[in-house]
DNA sequence: TCAATAGTTCCATACTTCCGAACTATTGAA
DNA sequence: TTCAATAGTTCGGAAGTATGGAACTATTGA
């Protein structure tokens, strides 16, 4: 059985964090997360079905590397959380500044 | 003459400006152009002296094609300064959120 | 036991990044 | 003008990273 290493909240790089909200597909899946107030499992938080199961994989594997997500197995599915407190402990201010500004750098969602 | 290319302030992408950030070169070199309250030539800029030329020509050319700085010809040597304002309009809040904790990220850069 | 589903791992291809070497542009001196 | 020095850019190859298809593992439910 697969289990997953999360970072400790002090292991938390400034760098992984930027690089892995720097792909907007990863910065969808954060957001997605987040509006979802909640776990997700990995394909119900992919943002574009066309994307492969593999790449998809990949790209939770970063956000749980950078210590961005929390991934717990239930059942067949993987729960996905974001770490919102821990990011917040780590870098004050950092993801809402970096989220807020998502909505006005996508155009598909409209500015509140 | 080499002329460069800035985006215009709409323009500046949050993935651009995030994946730009998310090199610790790069970051270190904003932090260090804002430090200084100016203008610095790409060496004088640098973080590290064994950095390649090519290598700090090419994060130059990232931070500039993200909008990050703007670049001018001052005779032999090149002007580079962040568009602090630019990006504050583009994505408030989100450059001084990164910087801040860019401090607590980064050991040897003493807190100002 | 078997099929279905959710993710992961492996591999090949395509794209980036890094550096040294060669190049361009400007300055300043002879 | 010519030459050397300096600051950056561009080129090309080596090393690393991303993507997606195919094969694999783990769980559920019939």
């Amino acid at each position: 059985m697969v289990q997953f290493v999360h970072p400790a909240t002090k292991d938390i790089t400034l760098a992984g964090v930027l690089s892995a909200l720097a792909d907007p597909i990863r910065l969808q899946i954060v957001r997605g997360l987040l509006q979802e107030s909640g776990c997700l499992s990995c394909t119900a938080a992919s943002p574009c079905p066309t994307i492969a199961k593999s790449t998809l994989s990949n790209h939770f594997r970063v956000l749980r590397e950078a210590g961005l997500i929390q991934t717990s197995k239930k059942g067949v599915e993987h729960q996905n959380a974001v770490r919102a407190a821990d990011i917040e402990a780590r870098f004050p201010g950092l993801l809402m500044a970096i989220l807020a500004n998502s909505l006005s750098d996508a155009p598909p969602v409209a500015v509140g």
